[in-house]
DNA sequence: AATATATGCAACCATATGGTTGCATATATT
DNA sequence: AATATATGCAACCATATGGTTGCATATATT
């Protein structure tokens, strides 16, 4: 399951900030990307380059820069694993609902 | 943030086989789930163990038995930041092409 | 009462992970 | 040409993680 290596690129604190400021903000580049995270540069890009190897980021060099973007068909796997837990799970629990009310003794 | 916790949680494939199963399937002991993972009955007890603790299921106990339950609502949690993620992302690439156009020479 | 079943807990171990520091280098700027 | 900027790479280290084995115990079954 590649779902469960994306997750485990999710599952750090660092580098949910990084994805989320990729997001929201227009910080885009890896030097732009590993301030203020708490860790040292090198450290920053060690958490990146996590992301890019479960492909949740792209990187791009320009020039003497490298400029990050997030892959939304990565994200989007995500999304569909999760949705479909629920979806499964909303299912069982209705049928043992029917279940239980089709041996009601009312 | 909450979420890098049930992601981290979610990012291992034995224990998304586990989520995987517990949706899918009526398997729903300790026990039973903790069959057929590929390691001992121990090991994958600790698993569950690293679900329950990021609230992604809770135990029951039942009799000499533990029962297992999805929490829909951490699943939800951790679908709610994906979804936020996507669509940042394309208010930013939408923004950036209407610039791109604005400033077109065409 | 004796046995079987389902489980939990603890100690231990090898490897992965998250961080550091130090150094090298390609591209821009002056 | 000299300097500044943005970056990468490697070695190293402490701690977390994913697994094991061994043993204890509460509840069901016979």
């Amino acid at each position: 399951m590649r779902e469960a290596e994306i997750y485990k690129a999710l599952g750090d604190p660092i580098r949910l900030e990084i994805v989320h400021r990729l997001s929201a903000s227009s910080v885009s580049t890896v030097g732009e990307l590993s301030k203020n995270l708490g860790i040292s540069r090198q450290g920053a890009r060690k958490q990146i380059q996590v992301l890019v190897d479960a492909n949740v980021v792209h990187l791009e060099q320009q020039g003497r820069q490298t400029k990050v973007t997030l892959d939304t068909n990565t994200l989007q796997l995500a999304r569909a694993f999760i949705v479909k837990l629920e979806r499964k799970w909303d299912e069982r629990l209705e049928a043992l609902k029917e279940y239980v009310e089709s041996n009601d003794s009312r």
